[in-house]
DNA sequence: GTATTACTTACGGGTAACCGTAGCTAATAC
DNA sequence: GTATTAGCTACGGTTACCCGTAAGTAATAC
């Protein structure tokens, strides 16, 4: 298991279930380190560093509060970023009250993070498994953000889907969907919108033209 | 039943048996006529008005063999079209060995002929069918020349349709699938001509465009 | 042989679809 | 309030479709 850990976290409260859930690890109390601003934290990551004794994992959350301190690093963002920059191989392990799908698929793409854990009613048992997760070389995703990174999410059809492909269907012209749209209050409802939409379907369904798009989900029976 | 009845025929042979119809029907011979020129026909036909003793029948082929005689009406079509720019109020049966669809057509259309009877097997029976079916204002064609008039002729759906919309409903663009069909030796292969068949395709199935057609098409268990 | 008819093909102009880009708006985080 | 993000809209350029016309070809009648 992980030896040398940092929190970085500027509620002392939330801090003090990370502790918990550290200890239930076994990881030895000495070994964890807390901080309570990104700056700090850059700072001690790069003492170890030096110290030819480096942290092997980092637990931290995105947002903190400003104070009368000024900062450079003003966000776990930023602290991530910094990090990567410095080319640090550090397991980073994100644990935020920010479930925004688009800020974790963000952190994923952007800065290799290795886990994201939302935090919430089930934080402390997903804290834990993330760790695990993290240790096996494998990346964790709290459910509530777990389809950040699955493009099922993308893969929705709505309502507006089906509408837009019977329109379609009834060989409509694209301007005359919009038109039918903006009379039955339907939106999105102009041309443009419309061929975007389009273009997506299509690309779900893997059809090269609004002619195969109809074919494919009138045999999946979805028009 | 009609009382006066001409015959233009130029093969005798053939003509006797028209004669033979007519004298089933319990028409008076001498109130049958016969001519072998369309425009010897045409004359009496005229002289006839002029004498206030107008035929009320015509049975005419439509073509004749050149002989040495100079003629104005070289065919039953000339004949029949004379006879209408002259207005008389004239039942004609076209009683021919020609059983080309689009020429019954032409006459029905163009000349609002009675009736069509094919010269052949069954020619006897089809012309007293004829004869009966025109007194009762009624329009007559031979088995042979049936669909003739109806719409169903132009409406009939072939595997070559089949197989265009099959690759429409796949996405293939025109020209790809003009493609396809020259290497697997499907004619016609043109763009042009995969265009001209859709349009047919369009207005039997009354659809505004390709998608619209491959869905109708589709509902229909056709693809 | 010629004449006629149907069918196929080629081409050009107008329209719609497709695609990328950029600007705008609404909602949200901070 | 500002900053950021997602979603909606507008626009221009390329491609494909649609449609009419015309020319070429094959089959048939005569």
């Amino acid at each position: 298991m992980f030896k040398k850990v940092l929190i970085v976290d500027d509620h002392i409260t939330a801090n003090s279930g990370v502790l918990q859930v550290l200890e239930h690890l076994k990881i030895e109390k000495e070994n964890v380190i807390k901080s309570q601003y990104c700056d700090d934290a850059l700072l001690k990551i790069k003492r170890a560093v030096l110290d030819k004794d480096p942290y092997d994992l980092l637990i931290t959350d995105l947002h903190f509060k400003e104070d009368h301190r000024q900062v450079q690093l003003s966000s776990g963002d930023d602290l991530i970023k910094a990090i990567r920059d410095n080319n640090f191989a550090l397991p980073i392990i994100v644990f935020s009250g920010i479930s925004l799908l688009q800020k974790v698929r963000f952190l994923f793409k952007e800065f290799n993070i290795n886990a994201y854990v939302c935090k919430g009613r089930y934080a402390s048992r997903e804290l834990t498994q993330a760790i695990e997760a993290v240790y096996r070389k494998e990346q964790f995703l709290s459910l509530e953000v777990q389809n950040a990174l699955s493009p099922k999410n993308d893969l929705e059809i709505t309502d507006f889907d089906i509408e837009l492909a019977k329109q379609l269907s009834f060989g409509k012209l694209q301007n005359q969907i919009s038109d039918y749209f903006k009379d039955n209050n339907i939106t999105p409802s102009s041309v443009s919108s419309i061929e975007k939409r389009l273009n997506k379907l299509r690309i779900q369904f893997k059809a090269d033209n609004a002619t195969h798009l109809v074919a494919k989900m009138k045999d999946l029976g979805l028009i």
